[in-house]
DNA sequence: TAAACACTTGCACAAGTGTTCAAATGTACG
DNA sequence: CGTACATTTGAACACTTGTGCAAGTGTTTA
């Protein structure tokens, strides 16, 4: 049942087919509507794709820490530590409180923990 | 109770408090010491990270498609979408069946529904 | 066999990313 | 005040990444 396009040795750019399966495309198109709603988790996903992220928040996951121990038990730098921190920060996954020079870093949202395990159960399932 | 190196008026290149909260650190320390693991956790969640890979997971979740239709259902190039059904492929997140010359994509574990699932709720709370 | 076609792949390239270095900020303390 | 210090920030950099293009592969069909 395929649907070809009315043209004579024309150059196509794509796919000559418009579409093979109009009622399974429009289920795909319907679990992928809400475009804010994709490029937000996708945002949130890449976040956690970075190592020195993900380690910074399983450490914070265990307790509150200050960025100088984050770094030291991250084995990173200050300074690397501290631009991720940054983008953790402004996706709201980690909050910070001020202690004179000290600054105390931990997770905003425990929720977070979940997400990484399931990730994790996925992964020693395969393997 | 800090712990300050033994030196005087020397340049040293990062914070010169070797510990804050020694048990803290090891607390952390221990949270990512399966290095391996967590490269895998990152590589999974940039994997899922990008929106056009993100959609092509959700649109493969509904149902199998070939190449042409699922370029089709997330409005993306077949090039694009076959260079990223390649990264999935590999990591082992899609699976593919050959009919003639067209190539049916699937979910090869259903378990990343749940994923990112608990991702999406995780979002939809904090707003 | 030749043409059509679905899909893949290699290349090139612009845009994005993570790190480092050095300088800046802000706080504590003598 | 000035020094020490924890942290942040901006610029520079090497490196990675996603996409489009064009060519290639393998299958079907006329």
């Amino acid at each position: 049942m395929y649907v070809y396009f009315d043209m004579k040795k024309e150059v196509v750019p794509v796919c000559k087919i418009e579409i093979v399966d109009k009622a399974k495309v429009n289920l795909a198109k319907k679990a992928i509507k809400n475009e804010n709603l994709i490029m937000n988790t996708a945002a949130m996903f890449k976040l956690l794709g970075d190592p020195t992220r993900l380690k910074i928040i399983l450490a914070l996951i265990k307790s509150e820490l200050c960025v100088c121990d984050l770094s030291a038990a991250i084995d990173s730098t200050i300074s690397a530590v501290s631009h991720q921190l940054r983008l953790l920060r402004n996706a709201r996954l980690v909050k910070y409180r001020k202690e004179g020079k000290m600054v105390y870093y931990s997770i905003e949202d425990q929720h977070i923990g979940e997400l990484i395990s399931v990730a994790q159960e996925h992964l020693q399932e395969n393997d």
